[in-house]
DNA sequence: CTCGATTTTTGAATCGTGTCAAAGTTGGAT
DNA sequence: ATCCAACTTTGACACGATTCAAAAATCGAG
């Protein structure tokens, strides 16, 4: 079962059963097609470990996923499957699912693994994990964190910007009493959104508007979200944020859906913003407001930074940063200091 | 920048090292310490491939995915990580996205990669891609594809019995005249709701009913889902559909959204079904009728089997059938044959 | 202190493939 | 018929880790 048994039955040696695998043109038609006739005969498969360390090199690259429920990664999977796969790559994904050792598991895996090269979307607390594996020569994409430097590579989102304009969206509403949902902790995007709809806020204050900012920490599911909806539901109107915006849309579907099931109007009683704008954001009962991100792109940017490097090639940037926008639909309308304009 | 790298600055033989890489009882700790201390100072990284070749098996299960932007599949996937993750192994997850000349190098990839096992849920027409790597020696197990055979395992859903719950359903209800929408031809398991389907439709003309089945043809996306939803909105009254069940989920978001967007009510104009019940669908404007499948339990059992087989263990079953739930809830009511009784 | 038993360490052989230098073959020009 | 160039084919070696038999070191009992 080897390249060895397929060389006997053709009537050949190893070196042409080798050189018919990957130099043909070496090869004459005859020999070619005996060999290919005993390839067919004995179903004999390469054996790839061993190609790999002979060759000395991989056509695959992974691609670690921090969360592959929340849509917008698929997106980002499905970029990088298309950009590679025609540059002539292989992807192998994992997920990390957010768990810290299971991401150093697969790190440990793919390096291990050898391949060619690696995006990364990391928890936040795995720098050093990254960087042992970036020593070990293997280039790494990060995807999602402020990252620098020359000889490091990163797609981002300017997610500061997104919640500055998320929380201003808000503001020229009319809403003065804001709520954020998501743990600052959880995750440098999350943080980033956080600092980004302080901006806003501060600014607000700066010109003179009584704006108040809630933080209601929670995680990163729309379960977590439909608590925090209950949560708000119990309110008194008076204590209650008149708009809020969740850290991601899956918070966001949470929210809305125990809102609505307490009888609260989305968005008369309460506006509601979430951020990523998933495909399913759109389609529900209440179209979502939302900050859209270019996953897909940020896939196909990811995998090209990293084909470049592995081919050779120089990209012309290390580090690209995507602008996101802002997406208005139905769930945010006018807020308490707008009532006079309109609903 | 390998194992005899490392023997040599810690003074000591290469087979020393590989013992503390894989049998740290049988070395010193005097030795252990040593080579651990020259692996960190090193940042020695063990060569799989390497590795693999000499011992011979590998403790990576590969995961291909037939449609990954299918919540329903990604529950499935969560679910093989989990046990797997459990058992001690780790999973590569790959994506054919219906697409059968990627199914096929993501096949050849797991094969030459020399996975220890496979888990497949296959496009219709790969029946020989699998049954050549099966052939190859490694364990495959099939996933919602209607399996038999000693040496073959498998893990389905009872399709027919689903389509034929969903079609029931509706003609309970009183509807006579009603829709498919999905291709026969797309995937055998769409193939198996609209027999069961027409089952239930048959069976309810033998019983002197006068029901009428129309069957749509149509990709299994959103966005087909929508133009067959501004397909029916257009119809007359009179020839359109009272009930439409989907093969999806995501294909009943498309025409629900068409057809509220034409100002059509569901479930009062139209009743609607999908088949998933994939989390969104609870979450929908209208809450979607829907007929679960166990994603995540099929995700475990295949896992199960998998990893039963591979450890020597024989699993009690080798062909896993789980029965479908009907899940009733907004977005179907009754029909014509019914009005007298309620909505 | 010695001997036998047990534990620890060593070094050579091996896994399946790709490569390369060398040997063999072909075919056209003279 | 002969020769040279171009093309084919061959077979030995190397990749890096594991394994195993054998050598070396250690330990305990007498």
């Amino acid at each position: 079962m080897g390249i060895k048994d397929v060389a006997r039955l053709a009537g050949v040696s190893q070196g042409t059963v080798s050189h018919v695998l990957n130099h043909p043109d070496r090869v004459s038609p005859g020999k070619t097609a005996a060999v290919e006739a005993a390839i067919a005969q004995l179903g004999f498969v390469r054996n790839e470990p061993a190609r790999q360390l002979r060759a000395g090199y991989s056509n695959t690259v992974g691609l670690l996923l921090l969360d592959a429920w929340n849509p917008g990664f698929m997106d980002l999977a499905r970029g990088v499957e298309d950009a590679t796969a025609e540059r002539g790559w292989t992807v192998l994904i994992s997920n990390s699912g957010r768990d810290i050792n299971r991401e150093q598991t697969y790190l440990r895996l793919f390096a291990e693994g050898r391949v060619a090269g690696l995006i990364v979307i990391p928890h936040d607390e795995s720098a050093d994990g990254l960087h042992r594996i970036r020593t070990g020569g293997i280039p790494v994409v990060v995807v999602d964190r402020a990252e620098s430097g020359e000889h490091k590579l990163s797609v981002a989102v300017d997610d500061v910007t997104g919640g500055r304009d998320a929380a201003r969206h808000l503001i020229e509403l009319g809403h003065r009493h804001l709520a954020f949902v998501g743990d600052e902790l959880t995750a440098a995007p999350v943080h980033d959104r956080l600092a980004g709809v302080r901006r806003a806020v501060d600014e607000a204050v700066g010109e003179g508007l009584d704006v108040r900012l809630e933080v209601i920490p929670a995680e990163l599911t729309v379960e977590a979200g439909r608590e925090v909806g209950e949560r708000l539901a119990k309110l008194p109107a008076k204590r209650r944020p008149t708009a809020v915006t969740a850290a991601i849309d899956l918070l966001a579907f949470g929210v809305l859906q125990s809102l609505l099931s307490h009888g609260l109007r989305v968005p008369d009683d309460v506006s509601l913003m979430g951020y990523d704008d998933i495909p399913f954001a759109r389609q529900l009962s209440v179209s979502l407001t939302s900050v859209r991100r270019p996953h897909y792109e940020m896939g196909t940017t990811a995998a090209h930074l990293l084909t470049d490097v592995l081919t050779g090639a120089t990209p012309q940037d290390r580090h690209v940063v995507f602008e996101p926008e802002l997406v208005v639909r139905a769930s945010t309308a006018a807020g308490p200091a707008n009532y006079k304009e309109g609903t």
